[in-house]
Formats: C-alpha cells, structure tokens, sequence
DNA sequence: CGATAGTTTGATATCCTTCAAAACCTGTGG
DNA sequence: CCACAGGTTTTGAAGGATATCAAACTATCG
C-alpha cells in the first residue's frame, strides 16, 4: 500500500522534501484519481485565464511560456510529473502567462475547494507545497543566471543536469536515461537560444561522447563531467530531506 | 495622520494591492519603527545564511545576486523602499543567493516572532504580502523574458520602464525621474551584458533623447516612446488595486 | 590635489543568428 | 507495405550583436 503510493509523481516529490504521514499520501493519492488526457501543443491555461482549478500533472511534460508581440517565445519553467500548476493563482487577477503542453500529458483537474480543504486538513500537505513553491522560484532564479551568464554549451549542460535531478527526484530515471520530449526549437525557446544553434551544441555534447539524445530520451553519460562543465550547484534544489517543522499555525505558509 | 502613514514606503506599496485598515497601517509602520544604516556594497544577507529576520529597505537599492565560480555575477531582482527580503526564509535550510545593497541603505530588521505575529494578527497585511511575493515571481518571470528575448537595446529600454512604476508605486518619481544608483557594471550584471556594452546602449538612448541619466538620477522623457520600444506590457506587475478579499482562512495566503 | 572608482573610446575577436536548402523521421492513408 | 506529407534535424555560408582587451578620460571624495 505504501509502496503504491510511491508510484506517484507528487508523494514521490513532496516525500523527498518532507515527511508526509499515510493520511498525507493517500490524501494526495485522492487528489489524482480522476485525471483527463490532453494532446501536445494545447495549453492547460492561456495567458489572461483566471482558472479555478489548479492542475497536477501526472504524465508528460508542460511549461510556463509567453509569447512576445513579434512572434518570440520564450519558456520560463518546465512542468514534470508531479508538478502542480500555480496553487497561488487564485489570488491575481489574471494568469500573466500560459501554461501549455509539451507532450500529450495526463492531468488531475483539482477544484480550488478541494485544494484549500487539503491544505486546512493537513499542514504537512500545505508544508511541502509551500516548500514545493519556493524551489520553484530558486529554480526560476537559477533559470536566470543560466541565460544571463553561461554561453550556449554550458547553459545547455546546466540545464540537463537539473532535469536530471528533477525526473530523478519522482522517480523517472533508468540508468541515468530520462526523458527529454523537446524539439530543439523548444529547448531554445527555453534558453534563449536559435534551434539552429541547440542543433549545433547538441551535437558538440555528442561528438565528446556526454550525450545520447534520440527518441525523446536524454542519456548522460557522465553526470560528474556534465556538472563540471555546467558549473552546476544542486544547491538551489533544496532537496535535502527535512524533518517536519513544528509550527504555531501550520496553515500559515508564511511560518 | 493617515498621510503620514503615506511616506512609509511599504504601506505605499501595499496599499496599492488592497485596501488596508488604518490599523494594518501603524502596524506596518510600527514595523520600520527602528532602523540601521548599512553602506553600498555590503551584505544584508549571505549566501548559505539562514537568517533569523526579515529586512525591509527604507532607504536605497538592494539586489538579490549570485557568483558563478568564473567571477561572473548575476543580479536576479532589485530591492527598492517599500521592499521585503524573504518573507519565506524562515522555511528553507539555506540561502541559496546573496542579498546585498547598491547604494547605502536604511533597513529595518523584523525578527520572525514579531513577523510571525503581524501575519497572524492582520490577515489583510498577509495577504497583501503575500500579493507581493506573487508579483516579485512574476517579475522575475518577466526578467527572464527579458535576458533571453531582446537585444541590449530593448531589454535596457524594459528595465527602465519597468523600475520607473516601481519607483512610482511607492512615491518615489518626480517629474518621471526617479533615482537609480547602479554603475554600468551593476546594469550589465542585470540584463547578461558586457559594462562596455552597456555604456553604448545608454549612449544610443541618450543620442535619441530618451533619456538622461546623471548622477544616479535617470529621467525617462518619453515613457510611452520607451515602451513603445521594449515592448512594455506592465501587466505582470498587478499594479491594479483590488477590493479586500474575503478568505475563508485568511492566514493562509495559499487561499 | 592625488587616489580611486566609474565612464568612454577604439580595435578586434567570437559567439550566435539568419537564411536557405537538404536530409531525416514518423505517422497516415492508400 | 509503400508513398507521401509535415514536422524536425542537420548542414553551409555569411552577417550581426556582443564580448574582450586596453587605454584614455572624467568624476568624486577625503
């Protein structure tokens, strides 16, 4: 039973950030149960959308994305399994972004009701996803400092070394192999970059052996040597197990 | 009395995303009751620190940046009067960036308890924190777009456009001048460009009469040129007032 | 008034983009 | 099972934006 709950995405990411009672994990087992299927290249929320939902993915990958006026694109956070999908939007006014969909992915639609009860019943819940919160804004920082500072080889290796963390985290990595289902157009809108010049980079990592990617599955050969050229710091991750926080008013994300 | 309340930055900046009591508003005051000076270039806040107390700037400019192992830094927001340090330090083990000050800076210190205290004591300052931290997200969302999408050009003219209603929001424009005390280096540190470049850029701007900068004053002459040029959209900011919402759990910003 | 930090300038190098076409997949319908 | 269509990847050649390096110039402040 226990070991069940494990196969999914969410215990699995909220467990490695916290402890989360049984009650917690078949609570959040709940909250999947009734999921609906949705085609790659739709969005989950367009820009403008005040949703009253807040979507947990279960299967394949999503994003944060805007468009610009002249037609760019740039993608600003990637949804894996196990991502939830702005618990706080219900307090602006309107999404200042979209959210779409980067492979066909299953989805739990989760009514804000049944969200604010979770959190109220239970504070270990409301303590991971707030945890779950902030390591999404760190990421979003470090997403920064990636474009900001890193040349296309690196900024591309520090990225496959966080997704490999990521995917690893809710359990989707065998042998190091993950997988990745982008265009190289995406990966550049995601960095900043011409596919034509991702095309190029890839295959800089591939000639030197660091890579295999084909089919939608990303090999790292050697992740020491990848993190060594990225400069990658897992640091910001925070995926250090904690013991759970005693709290004067658990349901205070605030505390 | 009230208007006195009005040169408080933070309740400046507060007020403009809901309606606070007259009492949120001497709390808040009494909040920034005492103050330190702290000079430019100093650290309110390490990286690997876990502090035991939220700032708030009074006074001056603040950044939250991180160094790369090269030497190569990268400012990821700006901190400016009326601005909260990490309201949510309290839960992750670790600082995962550095906060440190642009210019010299009066800061006042809250320590947790009285911070923990004012949340619980006036949902209305919750939740219009919590407001706040949602808007600090987007913006960073926003400076990612920025590094990533435009030319030096373009993302300069966004920054400035940008920091112009921030300095507003909180009283801090004359005449649609307003201060801005970064070097060249720090803008470049900013935007993922060279000092050098950013010097030419500035150059551009100033040959075409967009603005003027002297003296760590910047003047923005024609505002709707500028954002005509970066395509500015200040949507992201939710600079727009809301009517007081009702909460069930008002303590819970997640509501 | 000298010291120090910041700005400006010029020349050159590099990374990355742009454009355009060819090659390669993958799934679909005949 | 083949052929074709559309998207994706790959390749090449050339141009542009930004970096790098180094030096001169200019504020500012004790």
């Amino acid at each position: 039973m226990k070991g069940a709950f494990m196969t999914n995405p969410l215990v699995r990411k909220l467990g490695s950030f916290t402890m989360l009672s049984d009650d917690d994990k078949a609570r959040l087992n709940g909250l999947s149960r009734s999921t609906q299927r949705h085609k790659a290249g739709t969005d989950l929320i367009a820009q403008g959308d005040r949703p009253r939902e807040v979507f947990l993915l279960i299967e394949g990958w999503a994003c944060r994305y805007k468009v610009l006026p002249d037609g760019n694109r740039q993608i600003m956070a990637y949804l894996i399994p196990g991502d939830l999908c702005d618990i706080h939007v219900f307090i602006l006014k309107a999404m200042d972004h979209a959210i779409g969909l980067l492979s066909d992915a299953r989805v739990a639609a989760i009514p804000k009701r049944v969200m604010l009860d979770t959190l109220r019943e239970h504070p270990g819940i409301a303590q991971a996803l707030f945890w779950a919160t902030l390591v999404d804004e760190a990421v979003l920082r470090e997403w920064l400092v990636n474009i900001g500072q890193r040349d296309a080889y690196r900024r591309t290796a520090h990225l496959f070394c966080e997704m490999r963390l990521r995917m690893r985290q809710v359990g989707l990595t065998h042998d190091g192999a993950f997988s990745l289902p982008l265009t190289q157009e995406q990966l550049g809108d995601t960095m900043g970059l011409t596919s034509v010049h991702v095309n190029r980079t890839l295959q800089k990592m591939r000639a030197e052996g660091l890579i295999s990617l084909q089919g939608g599955v990303l090999t790292i050969h050697d992740p020491d040597r990848m993190a060594a050229i990225a400069g990658f710091d897992p640091n910001y991750l925070h995926l250090d197990r904690r013991e759970p926080l005693q709290v004067s008013d658990p349901a205070a994300p605030f505390a």
